[in-house]
RNA sequence: GCUGGCAUAGCUCAGUUGGCUAGAGCAGUUGAUUUGUAAUCAACAGGCCCGGGGUUCAAAUCCUCGUGCCAGCACCA
């Protein structure tokens, strides 16, 4: 007796999902899963949703072919091919049709044939024929709705009624195969819901999301800005920006001090024959900006190797001044695609956290497990989740294969040896070396690689760096690059979203507005001020001839995370009238007392 | 770089099928007001309508080539 399945959509078989069609072909059992938002529901109604999108596609224009249409983290797409251009203004018309179709209720029927009849079937579909190639198997099914069939893997719903809270949210370009190599389809991604509420939140959750970008609250806060005369990817910091970069710079290099880094700096540019010495001028070439003087070329720098290996190499090293570490807030460029620049996160010249720790290969595993607690104590601060991520050789790569795999081992073995988690990205190293990504998790739950950690053998190599061993010998060092903010750009943009703008006090880039009531107590606001400044705290006095309640308004939306009012009753007795905007409270303090909070506010935070 | 879209005042945006002197709010300046916890009132100023080139009697509006921006792809700190 086969079971009877009422409200299932599909089944959980040993942790697959298995749509109804399929358990009554093949006779399989399992939990019922139901119409509702659990993950497994989610993945077969979106799956469903865009198959119905696909239909509805299909009815419009009837010349469409389609690739392919998975379920992603945020939803589905499908990618597909019109003779029409298609915009954002055809999604609301592909959206009414796919709810006039899923009125029809159609039942998904499912059936197979085998590879031969299948490439028979799509014979004139090149876009189908393709997907059939990735395909291993002898059989492939076929998902049946209405007059509409397409080639599937499933599962699915039981019928297209089941579809109703769902949404399409954007169109876009997206090379097929997902090879730049390929032409380009349109894709359209699309978001399903069990419920109408949920379908609800995700849209708040979006726009809510968007009202955090850092290139609006950037241009609201006067953090940075970017002039289209100036060039694309080269981001202009105002003050407002500039006073928290200033911040972030000093406690990072208080921080580096304490490890024992030293600061150096590189030149911006340097011949270009030391970048083919260091393989960049072959590797990274494309990327590089270059210039010519007296028949000299010279390569912007895009990485500040370089310059620490000439430091390196300024002395005679010997095994008892390992590890060397040096640092640098280095400025880079790099060329980037025009379409991959994007507001602070994605530019052509930034600033890079940079440090390159010279040592023996003995002391690799405490370097790297020293920079990881380095990492650690930043994150936390910041209150962001991170993973980190091992990964190995790039198809582009310089050094030869066994320097590659003990490199690779190196870091396998620091990460295990201290019971750290890590995952392995295939493929993903730079071209001189096997890294650990720190990838850290923003405000919006996207993921943005920052800190990198770069195990390297080539650079010593190409460079013949050495020092003197116990025995006089020649020993080549090892080289760790690593960063842990990855880029100021990149770190700020990231911190703007994660703060929504509201900067915690010891990283705000003003600390304290102060607000006289009237021209009589100008006079002390800036006696306070200067106090400020004093223990290294930023205020901005609010004296425009605007009324009180206005000021006050305009210092809260400036996001200063702490307000000061101060009329006759503080003047007298030299006090202030706080207006906490994190704790959202209001007390009076002593003028002591105010700057002694301020300063242990700014103290707390140390890396 | 690729596909699609967008570009009007410092910012956010109006501007009809091509047609009179291109508008508003905020911000700015000036004046009045001197305020006790989220918008006082008034006046003024502010524009090569992204830049070349073209179509037209006439272009912010149409075409074209750039530049920059946005979404996604591909690439990446």
């Amino acid at each position: 007796m086969r079971k009877l399945y009422l409200d299932a959509i599909a089944l959980k078989h040993n942790d697959e999902i298995i749509d109804l069609q399929t358990a009554s072909a093949l006779g399989i059992e399992g939990e019922p899963i139901e119409l509702d938002n659990s993950p497994e529901a989610l993945e077969v109604m979106r799956h469903s949703t865009a198959h119905l999108m696909a239909q509805a596609i299909k009815s419009l224009y009837t010349n469409a072919k389609f690739f392919v249409g998975p379920v992603v983290k945020e939803g589905f797409y499908y990618d597909f091919k019109v003779d029409e251009e298609i915009g954002t203004a055809d999604l609301k018309k592909i959206e009414k049709q796919m709810i006039n179709l899923a009125k029809k209720k159609f039942e998904i029927e499912r059936y197979e044939i085998s590879m031969e009849e299948a490439k028979l079937k799509f014979g004139n579909d090149e876009l189908k024929l393709d997907v059939l190639k990735r395909i291993p198997d002898s059989k492939v099914s076929i998902y049946k709705q209405g007059d509409f069939e397409d080639l599937c893997r499933g599962p699915h719903l039981p019928s297209v009624r089941n579809i109703r809270f769902f949404k399409l949210t954007k169109i876009a370009g997206a090379y097929r195969g997902g090879d730049s190599k390929n032409e380009m389809l349109t894709r359209i991604y699309g978001i399903a819901f069990a419920d109408k509420e949920s379908l609800k939140a995700h849209m708040t959750m979006l726009a809510e999301a968007e009202k955090r970008d850092h290139r609006k609250i950037g241009n609201e806060m006067k953090l940075f800005t970017f002039r289209e005369e100036v060039g694309a990817g080269f981001p202009i910091w105002l003050p407002a920006g500039g006073r928290l970069r200033a911040r972030l710079e000093s406690l990072l290099f208080k921080a580096h001090r304490k490890r024992g880094y030293e600061p150096v700096r590189g030149p911006e540019m340097l011949k270009s024959e030391l970048w083919k010495t260091s393989g960049h001028y072959q590797n990274y070439g494309e990327n590089m900006y270059f210039t010519s003087i007296d028949e000299v070329e010279f390569g912007v720098k895009p990485m500040n190797c370089v310059g620490h290996i000439k430091v390196y190499e300024d002395e005679l090293r010997s095994y008892r001044d390992l590890p060397i570490k040096y640092f640098e807030y280095g400025v880079v460029h790099r060329h980037e695609f025009t379409g991959a620049l994007h507001g602070l996160f994605r530019v052509r010249e930034f600033t890079q956290d940079d440090a390159h720790i010279f040592c023996t290969v003995e002391q690799i595993e405490e370097q790297i497990i020293e920079v990881v607690d380095f990492v650690d104590k930043i994150m936390t601060t910041f209150g962001f989740e991170y993973k980190m991520m091992i990964s190995t050789k790039p198809e582009k790569a310089v050094g030869d294969a066994i320097v590659w795999e003990k490199s690779e081992a190196a870091l396998v073995a620091a990460m295990k040896a201290n019971n750290l988690p890590y995952e392995i990205d295939e493929g993903g190293g730079a071209f001189y070396g096997p890294k650990i990504d720190i990838k850290i998790t923003d405000a919006i739950g996207r993921e943005w690689q920052c800190g990198t950690i770069q195990l390297d053998n080539n650079l010593p190599a190409r460079f013949e760096l050495e020092y003197n061993g116990e025995e006089n010998e020649k020993i080549q060092p090892v080289m760790i690059h690593r960063a842990i903010l990855g880029s100021f750009e990149r770190f700020i943009g990231i911190l703007t979203e994660h703060y929504a703008g509201e900067f915690p006090m010891f990283i705000a880039p003003t600390q304290v507005a102060i607000i006289p009531i009237a021209d009589t107590h100008k006079e002390y606001a800036k006696i306070l001020s200067d106090k400020l400044i004093d223990i290294n705290a930023d205020s901005m006095i609010y004296d425009k001839n605007d009324s009180l309640n206005k000021r006050i308004r305009t210092a809260e939306k400036s996001r200063v995370p702490m307000l000061i009012i101060i009329g006759d009753e503080e003047v007298e007795g030299r006090t202030v009238a706080i207006r906490d905007r994190v704790s959202r409270e209001q007390y009076n303090l002593s003028e002591e007392e105010f700057l002694t909070l301020i300063q242990t506010k700014l103290n707390e935070v140390n890396f």
